[in-house]
RNA sequence: GCCGAGGUGGCGGAAUGGCAGACGCAGUGGACUUAAAAUCCACGGUCCGCAAGGACAUGCGGGUUCGAGUCCCGCCCUCGGCACCA
């Protein structure tokens, strides 16, 4: 056998191996259970990154492992390939966006074999690819038909950077685009936008899945639904045609206290309301509210301002009229674009009639209140006080009256409003899937007929950033005729958000090639929903749920039967570099995968990244540590190469039973933990058992049956996490290819057992002593055992014991 | 401010309410070697002590319990998400 084990040589010998005999190609087996594992499928930036081996390199130790306990284990990898970065690098370097993408797909998929990942390949889907596309737009229709895609003109988050409108879920908190950091404004644009929020309910709805309490959350923050009441202030101004401003609320019991309102800057009643006399000043502040970023606007931290429109209102319960204000705190696109000003119980509210002098009128009592001015706005509970009818009655009970008030006189209702918007898909950038609408003169909006599809993005269009489509200048594309009337038409111009890619790939890949549909009925019956997906907690309110909602459209297509795509979710955490930061090109920490696969090899990677701590928690890279993973490889490899021997012999039974015994535990362990991703203490245990393995008393036992055993196990339990090095032990030991194809060894609890025990002893809850007993010791001779020990007499002191506890097969704990 | 996850040796981390620090990294001493690397053996929380042993130790302060890293209450800090959402 080999002196030591040669990753270079061993690793590619198995890849080709495993590629030439298709070891991982997944067909339907109705014998066995399937389980359909994802890894989150990579943008093709042309480099494979620590972060993608870290999150895929476990996947994929999972997915071998289930595939050990006799799953029908589909694996699929493909290339998230449409997006700016293609552009931009275009750009840049003068190379087509799709020879730029492809180039870089063909790189990352030399890398991703690097990595020795049981990665189906004959069920690859690159995005960029029409054959992938075609159905993008395919869907599209059918959310259009469906009155689930539609146009609208709205105020659009425009990147500056990237040239294009972004979706509510691009903009990071701080009112910067995700992708490139650059302050987000707005633009009023026509955009298309897929209605997501008709699936608002169902989404907060997690029945039926198994995904981390932390994206559950962050995703019903997300959607924010909120209950209140929707009531109609009265409104008769000289030359408005409406006679009412609605605004949402959810403290109705509050309306008493509602001393004036404010509307959104762009609230669609203000110009009209406005007075001559406030006319100037009102369009200023609108104006500067619109030029304002959405980190200007959002800032807690800026003093209130806003500007009366001269109006009046009628609040309907008190019978008195309030002055109409404008101010930006209030937000157009949610509830009504208009609130009720309760200055007595929202600090907002508060800080606002402070500052403009408007009347504080107490509806709620504080404790102990007797009508004096209130500090600050008092926003807990307690009984109601100068609200009519409604005084004396606690204000939760005054909310359901109020509301059952407002509903009766008609002039309010009870309504759900949600923080989640409509899915804003336009981009006006180039390398994306055309949105399939055509407009003409005389039909107007029209879909592309689905037999016209795909709509394929031209190659030979000038893609320099200009704010509009780049396929907005080339004629070829840009003039169609309509498919109505025939006439001369244009089409849309704008691209689909990529996001529309990633929401159905896990279909896809079940038939990558189908030309008939999205994917073949056949095959998505049988394998879908996916069983295992893991990937990043950053795409918690974007991807993630964009996906959600994809799949009960498709459900309500008829097309899936499943209401979830992702059954299980795991989100593993982020590799670090080693100064605890980010790694990023500009701190200079980034540590390249393939060149520590080149010094160490795949399957030493893999170990290291796994044995680094927790999966879900991430942490900083350690370059040292990697040293570690390599011993051990290393003396499992000198462990196995110097002492295998197929013998059955019996051997000395008392021995034997040890051995046996650390085999089904650390069978037993390891079983437990690779099915939790808690691979760090996966390979703790298999160390462990290892250090044990290597003691030359354990090595008395070469030639018995147990010891086969003990060295079988251990090479099988190496296999999901080191696949290269497991096959090679496994074929030197004389054992017929494949590793893979094999069953994880599984272990009889009988033989798991202790014989004998520590038995720990304290006196007061301190441990003095410690005592080797039977395993099967009675309560009775364990505290006898205890009480008899000389060391635990001394701390005694001839004193009698006010209690002796038993944990059994634990402690005695002898109190004095 | 709200929601979520955390805080344990020099470092990464382990521990169904029952021996805190498994496993590993780095370090120290030793073996092998002409030497080094690799490998193997041993030792590593702090303080007192020659030692046996003892005291103190899981962010801080309380509590429950025979017994708390673990459970409860109140704080502090770090990270992630959301944030004028009426």
């Amino acid at each position: 056998m080999a002196e030591r084990f040669d990753p270079q040589a061993v690793e590619a010998k198995w890849q080709s191996r495993w590629a030439s005999d298709g070891l991982y190609r997944t067909v339907w087996d109705p014998s066995r259970p399937k389980w359909y594992a994802m890894t989150m499928f990579p943008y093709t930036s042309g480099d494979l990154h620590c972060g993608h081996w870290y999150a895929m390199a476990p996947s994929d130790t999972h997915a071998r492992y289930k595939r050990m306990k006799g799953y029908n284990v589909l694996f699929p990898i493909g290339f998230d390939a449409f997006g700016l970065p293609a552009e931009n690098a275009a750009i840049s370097r003068g190379i087509h966006p799709f020879r730029w993408t492809m180039d870089n797909a063909q790189r990352m998929r030399g890398q991703l074999r690097s990595m020795g990942a049981m990665f189906d390949w004959d069920r690859e889907v690159v995005t960029c690819l029409p054959e992938y596309y075609q159905w993008n737009q395919w869907l599209f229709l059918q959310f259009y038909k469906r009155g689930l895609a539609y146009r609208a003109k709205a105020p659009a988050n425009w990147c500056p950077g990237c040239q294009t409108v972004l979706a509510n879920e691009q903009v990071m908190a701080d009112g910067t685009c995700e992708r490139c950091h650059s302050v987000v404004t707005k633009r009023d644009l026509s955009q298309w936008f897929f209605r997501i929020t008709n699936y608002a309910d169902e989404l907060l709805q997690f029945d039926g899945i198994e995904w981390p309490e932390r994206v559950q959350a962050m995703q019903t923050n997300w959607i924010g639904r909120s209950f209140g009441v929707e009531v109609s202030f009265g409104l008769n101004a000289p030359g408005v045609a409406e006679n009412e401003v609605r605004v949402f609320t959810t403290r109705p019991d509050t309306i008493y206290g509602a001393t004036f309102m404010v509307l959104a800057p762009e609230h669609p009643l203000l110009g009209a309301l406005t007075t001559p006399e406030r006319k100037a000043e009102v369009e200023a502040y609108m104006e500067a509210a619109r030029r304002a970023t959405e980190i200007e606007r959002q800032s807690t931290e800026r003093e209130k301002s806003g500007v009366f429109t001269g109006a009046y209102c009628l609040n309907r319960f008190t019978g008195k009229p309030i002055p109409i204000y404008t101010a930006d705190y209030v937000l157009v696109h949610y509830g009504t674009g208009a609130v009720m000003g309760v200055p007595a119980h929202d600090t907002r509210d508060f800080a606002f009639a402070t500052k403009y002098g408007l009347p504080i009128v107490t509806v709620v009592a504080p404790p102990g209140w007797r009508g004096q001015p209130l500090a600050e706005a008092y926003i807990e509970s307690g009984p109601m006080v100068n609200s009519g009818p409604f005084d004396g009655v606690s204000n939760a009970d005054g909310k359901e009256r109020i509301a059952d008030h407002a509903e009766t006189t008609g002039w309010g209702r009870r309504r759900v409003t949600y923080r989640l918007r409509d899915w804003l898909i336009s981009r006006q950038r180039y390398w994306g899937t055309p949105i399939p609408i055509i407009y003409c003169p005389t039909c107007g909006e029209q879909p592309v007929p689905e037999d016209q599809l795909p709509v394929v993005l031209p190659e030979d269009a000038e893609f320099k950033p200009t704010g509009e489509s780049p396929l907005r200048y080339h004629a070829g594309f840009y003039n169609t005729v309509c498919p109505r009337c025939g006439g001369a038409a244009t089409r849309e111009t704008d691209t689909m958000d990529t996001f529309v890619d990633s929401s159905w790939y896990q279909m896809r890949y079940l038939s990558p090639h189908y030309s008939k549909g999205p994917f073949d009925p056949a095959e998505a019956d049988r394998w879908h929903p996916v069983d295992q997906y893991t990937g990043g907690a950053e795409h918690a309110t974007m991807h993630l749920l964009y996906a959600r909602f994809f799949h009960k459209v498709l459900r309500d297509l008829g097309l899936v039967e499943s209401n979830e795509p992702y059954v299980r979710l795991f989100n593993q955490g982020q590799i670090l570099g080693t100064d605890g930061q980010r790694m990023s090109k500009s701190r200079g920490n980034v540590v390249a995968p393939d060149d520590n696969v080149a010094r160490y090899g795949a399957d030493a990677f893999r170990t290291y990244l796994m044995f680094l701590g927790p999966w879900d928690q991430g942490g900083p890279f350690n370059t040292e540590g990697i040293n570690g993973a390599t011993r051990w490889l290393n003396r499992v490899w000198t462990l196995v190469s110097d002492h295998w021997d197929a013998g059955d012999a019996d051997g000395d039974p008392v021995p034997v039973r040890e051995l046996r015994r650390w085999t089904h535990r650390t069978i037993k362990r390891v079983d437990h933990d690779v099915a939790d991703f808690h691979f760090n203490t996966m390979l703790a245990a298999l160390m462990e058992f290892t250090n044990y393995l290597v003691r030359p008393d354990s090595q008395q036992l070469r030639g018995t049956a147990a010891w086969r055993e003990a060295l079988e196990s251990l090479i099988l339990m190496t296999a999901p996490s080191t696949p290269h090095f497991a096959e090679e032990l496994w074929t030197l030991t004389g054992h017929p290819y494949s590793v893979h194809q094999q069953a994880f060894p599984s272990f009889d609890p009988a033989l798991t057992v202790e014989d004998e025990i520590t038995l720990v002893v304290q006196v007061n809850g301190k441990v003095r002593e410690k005592l080797a007993v039977a395993a099967g010791i009675s309560e009775d001779q364990a505290k006898a055992a205890a009480l008899a020990s000389p060391k635990v007499a001394a701390q005694i002191d001839g004193r009698q014991p006010r209690q002796v506890i038993y944990v059994p097969g634990r402690l005695v704990n002898i109190v004095l």
